[in-house]
DNA sequence: TCAGAATGTCAACACTTGTTCACATATGGC
DNA sequence: GCCATATGTGAACAAGTGTTGACATTCTGA
């Protein structure tokens, strides 16, 4: 035995259960990371204290900080994913369906703000990791994109590049929405009214030009 | 006088003329940030020591590193303003200004990957400031290709929000063009040429439905 | 020419950082 | 109930960090 006292409880944090401390972590991350901050700039005894655990511990979780990046994307972009599977089951496409889009991506990205402000930060910020693995993700979202946009009447007879172009057009005006929400209007809805007003007329627009493609290129 | 002798030069490294080291340090940041780190990760110590003087020296051209932010953003879009203004110095605006605009954009893109990088990197990126002033520029250049776009046939009678609307697309698209060559393409030419097709496309879908504008909210 | 401004040096301060190691405690499956 | 495993602790290390103050050199303009 020592000498200390050996009734005071050396312990300080109690314990969590399973895998709570990990998702703490991840939680603590977006938190710094929306306070300013880049991931490479974010620093691990910031990020544990910020926890309640010792900066040791933290490779109990993340063998490297380069996995705890992944895991963020992976996190982050589990809402984004959300509103493309709302997208696919949503009915055949009409004028409307514009206006319901850009309303569901609002909602979603004012619901995971933190999530959202870590994609937009890091999509071409310092990781090298990080932004690769968010490029992954943004590319797959594409392609799903690209795939429903195929089924629509207006796209008969479209190849393949010209739908992945139109997908990738649709998805960067959304994304900069969804950056420009965060900037300027952070999460009072208010504020970001004019901004969605003005997004759905940029869809309804690059809508109006999908309809004069075909004809136009046959030309 | 001091113990020491006095006939060993204590300088070491020989002085620059008047600005230079003030631009050795913006052109050693540009350097620095295009190597995976941010802007809120970048060392004072690095930067200095990496163009070759002592740390305490940066404080002679800089007070503070928020100044020296600021310097970055206003070098870097001393580029991208050439851009626009070659746009504004074109003849009037038919269908294949659309592919002159976006080569352009790509030489200027890949002439000065640093700057570009830098812009994409902080746009939504940790520090505020540097945030805020990189807006303020963007904004700028977007009311400058609004008036521009009001100027052509096509958008006679339009609102200067709607106006606004399609300035902010076009820059988009534009962005997001120099963000993916930076990206995926480098400063390899033949890698960016099916991202500037591409891009071109987009450009041109966008202008179809500009054409159909009108009539469309008429309607 | 020569005084003052510009630019650079050096030493020192008090912190923060990532990672290691050996050790302690709680938890879950058998 | 017991034991392996998961999780957390604490001390220690070498290195890097921003900023200060007093001092030295060079350049420039009147």
């Amino acid at each position: 035995m020592s000498l200390t006292s050996s009734s005071k409880p050396k312990r300080k944090s109690s314990r969590r259960k399973r895998g709570a401390t990990r998702e703490a972590l991840i939680e603590a991350a977006f938190e710094l990371l929306g306070d300013n901050k880049s991931f490479d700039g974010l620093s691990l005894r910031e990020l544990t204290r910020s926890v309640g655990i010792v900066p040791t511990a933290f490779y109990r979780h993340f063998p490297r900080m380069e996995d705890f990046g992944l895991a963020l994307v992976e996190d982050a972009f589990a809402a984004f994913r959300q509103v493309v599977a709302d997208l696919k089951a949503a009915p055949t496409p009409d004028s409307s369906i514009l206006q319901g889009l850009t309303r569901t991506m609002l909602k979603s990205v004012q619901a995971h703000e933190l999530r959202f402000r870590f994609i937009a930060a890091e999509r071409y910020g310092g990781d090298a990791g990080v932004r690769g693995a968010i490029r992954k993700e943004l590319r797959l979202i594409e392609s799903e994109v690209a795939l429903e946009l195929g089924r629509m009447p207006v796209t008969q007879g479209w190849s393949s590049d010209d739908l992945r172009m139109l997908a990738t057009l649709f998805i960067n005006t959304m994304v900069a929405m969804a950056e420009e929400v965060l900037e300027r209007a952070g999460t009072d809805a208010k504020l970001a009214k004019p901004l969605i007003d003005a997004t759905e007329k940029q869809l309804r627009l690059i809508a109006l030009g999908a309809g004069a493609w075909k004809t136009h290129t046959a030309d």
